[in-house]
DNA sequence: AATGAATGAGTATTCATTCAT
DNA sequence: GATGAATGAATACTCATTCAT
């Protein structure tokens, strides 16, 4: 990657970093394209080099914020010793405390990806891939170390789909205004409603 | 109710339905103030009688919508000759199949309300009545349906909430755009999962 | 004066008030007539049976509070005990001393008829007399205070014309802002000079 | 200077000269931003780039048109040959018969400077300077010309501020009006009046 | 006389997007 | 690639005024 390369990939990667940082703070609608620009430190016109618009820009954050949680949280399941040793429901536990804990200590995230932690924005928003990452890229990372498609589990996207859906709805009333309780509190339920799905699923269901 | 009065809650209706048609066709975003009323056959600044802004009228149209939503499935089940007989369970699953069907026949409304038919909005937009109606009768109106008080659930509430987050944000995408599944091959794992919800909550668990 | 008629005037006291209330506080160009009307507990409508607009409201205002200071100032120096053996010049400076003394009671007052308390505005917003006042009623309460036309002085018009416009205009920044500096360092000089210009049109000058 | 630069000055220069146009033809209030851009050959938005609102642009224009005059007035005198010889007194004089002249010749320009020839505007529309000129350059000017700091006159700022607001407020309706005299009449009782404010400040004094 | 719902013209302001440099 | 001046369409919102009751 030559020096121009790098000039590029520095001025994307800040106004990306600019405009998440606005998105939370005052809220897409609310956040201008000038604003970001200059926030980023480059001229207006420059930004229609990098994105075609608000939305584009916002759509490959959200992909680019949950794809790189997924992956942070893969790697972290993974990096455990007794990851060989754990059943499946344990590591997809695993992974959905790493994410939840990631949530709470980064509220900002959790407000801006929220609900859109779901099948439909990547579906949408990974036709332009961020940075030559893409939909394939995340599927298989999560995939792989779930191992799914090697054990018979019945339905394993629907499975994935439900808990996906289910936490993150569930986590964000919880954890941004504690209702209709803490998440500590709601925890177990998040967990034990998991395990259940999973059953569901599995190959002698 | 006076002539006047009449008239007022004619314009008011006459707006809100006007908005909903715009909003679930434009969206929110794309549907001006200005396109609205005349749409409603109406002046500009008559709507700022009647609402603050765009998104007040938006918030009381999803509660409005929602709430409606909830107290007809409530009254379906309520009406059904066995609903004495039935399990709390079972109730709350005709709820759900019931609340399900109509969004499956409606598919602006589910668009509409979608990920909106959750806690927060209802925290929120029932701040200020919509006719008089208010929070405590939503949650009055289903409460008492399903005895839920009476049989000393464990964290009623929570319950409640996990299972209103969990199908509003399964069915989405399945319903609009059957991803990842067709509703009707969802369907037995949501009430499966619900299945699952409630024992949690029960007394003797 | 009926009871009718009572109303009427009190409705319309009610609405200067109101409306000196609301100029004063936010300025003049943000006022509507809307907010003066509720504010004076009556219906919009109503304030187009006491005032063509907002300007004419103003205007009588304007009037009022000015004149009802200098006839107040003509009053105050005509019960002094001393007056009959006062020189003029001392009954004009004991009459500027009653008004700055007012205006730096009432720095609201001052701001609303601050450099309006002149020759123009007389002509223009007596034209309308308010409560039967008008423009000579005034004239004659000051004329007849001072007594100029006994005493042959120049252009008496001249000389209360530029007193008023010399006393007026520069109060205003010193009793508001202390610029260029207080008053109380002021009046000398200020007095000093309108002793200065009555002798300009004493009969033997 | 660069040709874009250019074009900004020209731009700026454009929107001052068209807006002073219609401040002084239908008002301040009567005059909408649009009009302005329109007049000027501008698009809307452009106005923006060199305006806050029609305000700035307003005090920016006050400020300018005073300043230029009081600049006029200042070189106009100092340009006289015996300027050397002249006493404060008569340069004072001079100057203010200069101002005089050309607010005859230019009743728009009076109208529109009117009362706001005065120390307020001076301290809020200089804050920003227009076109480099600011606050400083004016009094340096003035003072300099008149040579006030050297000749030890007691609060010269004072004497300054009085002599400002006298004739300032005191042309105004003789000018426009004729009221309550023309300003031929008026003349002597002003400069005789300058005179004595001048008197009171002499180092003797 | 009094009301206040309804009007719709009027205006400020924003902002995505373009394009000459 | 990068810039940022210029654009003008778009839109929210206000408010004086009217008039049926």
């Amino acid at each position: 990657m030559g020096k121009i390369d790098l000039n590029k990939s520095q001025k994307k990667l800040s106004l990306l970093n600019t405009a998440f940082e606005l998105f939370t703070t005052k809220g897409v609608n609310e956040t201008s394209i000038a604003e970001i620009a200059k926030a980023a430190g480059i001229a207006k016109g420059t930004f229609y080099l990098y994105f075609r618009d608000k939305y584009d820009i916002r759509n490959k954050l959200i992909s680019y914020k949950a794809g790189s949680l997924l992956i942070a949280a893969a790697e972290e399941v993974q990096s455990k010793e007794d990851v060989e040793s754990m059943s499946l429901t344990d590591r997809i536990l695993a992974l959905v405390d790493f994410i939840i804990t990631s949530l709470e200590e980064d509220k900002n995230l959790l407000m801006f990806i929220s609900k859109n932690l779901s099948w439909g924005i990547f579906r949408e928003s990974m036709k332009d891939s961020l940075e030559e990452e893409n939909d394939e890229d995340f599927k298989n990372a999560f995939y792989d170390l779930l191992s799914l498609t090697e054990d018979n589990y019945k339905d394993p996207e629907v499975m994935i789909y439900l808990i996906t859906e289910f936490v993150s709805s569930t986590c964000y009333n919880s954890i941004l205004y504690e209702e209709p309780c803490n998440i500590e509190h709601l925890k177990p339920y998040i967990f034990e409603t998991i395990r259940a799905i999973i059953k569901q699923h599995e190959p002698n269901a």
